[in-house]
DNA sequence: CGTGCATTTTTTGTATACAAGGAGGTTGAC
DNA sequence: GTCAACCTCCTTGTATACAAAAAATGCACG
């Protein structure tokens, strides 16, 4: 499917820019990257481009590509809009949702609460996101899946972050509960508004921590 | 801001596949194409990259770029979306919106006003979209909006059509009024309702449209 | 006459070479 | 001594040249 170098470089470095090894305003530097990656600048480019488009990166006219990190006024908006969308998921999942769907939910949530009773925030979050990409492709809608599907992945590791919050875990868990049991019931409004307060919960949860870190950098 | 000769490209094949001067399924040649704009193929390409991350054409590897009109079921999932984006726009900015702004709703639908009575769609058109972009602005989040606003952008041409159909300009000018006495009332799930049925009737309409388009075509 | 393989040709993907614009330093004037 | 203008170097944007892969064509064989 993508075998081209510019594609595989674009990915590696989406990687980079949201595990944070390379740091807000860093600037990517086209020839250095391209030795690096040991191609020439041709490919790099298309890849820098291609995270331009993606929001990664802001591209200054002549003056070059810089790591462009959301700052906290903007992720908080990001966290607003995907929790909406997630909430717009759910109620139309709640008029489509078929029964393996269903069990496909549960069979997640069980993996969940494993991972829960193992204190593993890791492999909760991996079964975690298995769950809401159910919900998203039982939307019935794929182009509302795929594009609360790319939201989802740009918030990915912020995402992550909070569940490491003591007593996230099970909280989540509960509310994955309520959103299956709304779906189960065919009860739009209700999956609706239990999605939108569990992803809001994420951006609030996110928020102290962000609060947190700022307050100890100081 | 653009000064590339790889973006104003870009702008102008999205322009052109917009309006159906490369009907669905043309591959787009690289030499051709560059001929024609009097630049090499790289500018070109870079064009092509970023229509391909919009999702207006496709990119087969080593195959070539095919221009990739969205279909009926993805254009009335792409509707719902809208309708549902709109929505939430309406449903925050009804909590958050400035006197000015409503103000400015008020002025945007004196013009529409103005435009159903000389009949005029391109210029309902023109004050409708001043309208929306409003409300997306008055929802507080600069990321919902521009979200919102690249969909928009997306399904402009689709949107214009169904203007044309008899009859709409004075519903779609009576659903804004409704619209912005809920955002006035403040009361956010009004608005929402209204800027849901507002878009859906879009999507509603279009469908009739394409329907009668296909039979035609029989 | 049709089909399958090989060759040729076209086209994409990548590398390199060239041009143009900006950033920073140095020098000269006030 | 300081400010400004000019020059230089570095980086980006663009063109061209090369390589590899896929499509097309022709030839041979059944």
């Amino acid at each position: 499917m993508e075998r081209r170098r510019a594609d595989i470089i674009a990915e590696t470095l989406e990687e980079r820019i949201c595990d944070g090894t390379y740091p807000d305003g860093e600037r990517l530097d086209e020839v250095r990257l391209a030795e690096s990656f040991g191609v020439s600048r041709t490919p790099l480019r298309e890849a820098l481009q291609k995270l331009a488009l993606s929001g990664l990166v802001e591209q200054l006219p002549r003056r070059g590509v810089f790591v462009r990190q959301p700052g906290p006024v903007e992720l908080m908006e990001m966290f607003e809009v995907m929790a909406e969308m997630e909430s717009v998921c759910g109620r139309l999942a709640a008029g489509r949702i078929s029964d393996e769907a269903l069990a496909e939910l549960d069979a997640a949530n069980a993996e969940c609460r494993k991972a829960v009773a193992a204190q593993d925030a890791d492999a909760y979050y991996l079964e975690n996101e298995r769950f809401h990409h159910i919900i998203y492709r039982e939307s019935g809608n794929g182009f509302l899946a795929q594009e609360t599907g790319a939201l989802h992945r740009r918030l990915k590791p912020f995402r992550r972050m909070q569940l490491r919050l003591r007593g996230r875990l099970p909280q989540s868990m509960s509310e994955h509960e309520q959103i299956v049991a709304a779906l189960r019931a065919g009860d739009g409004p209700a999956a609706a508004d239990a999605l939108r307060a569990h992803v809001a919960v994420q951006g609030e949860k996110f928020r102290f921590l962000m609060a947190r870190l700022k307050s100890a950098a100081e």
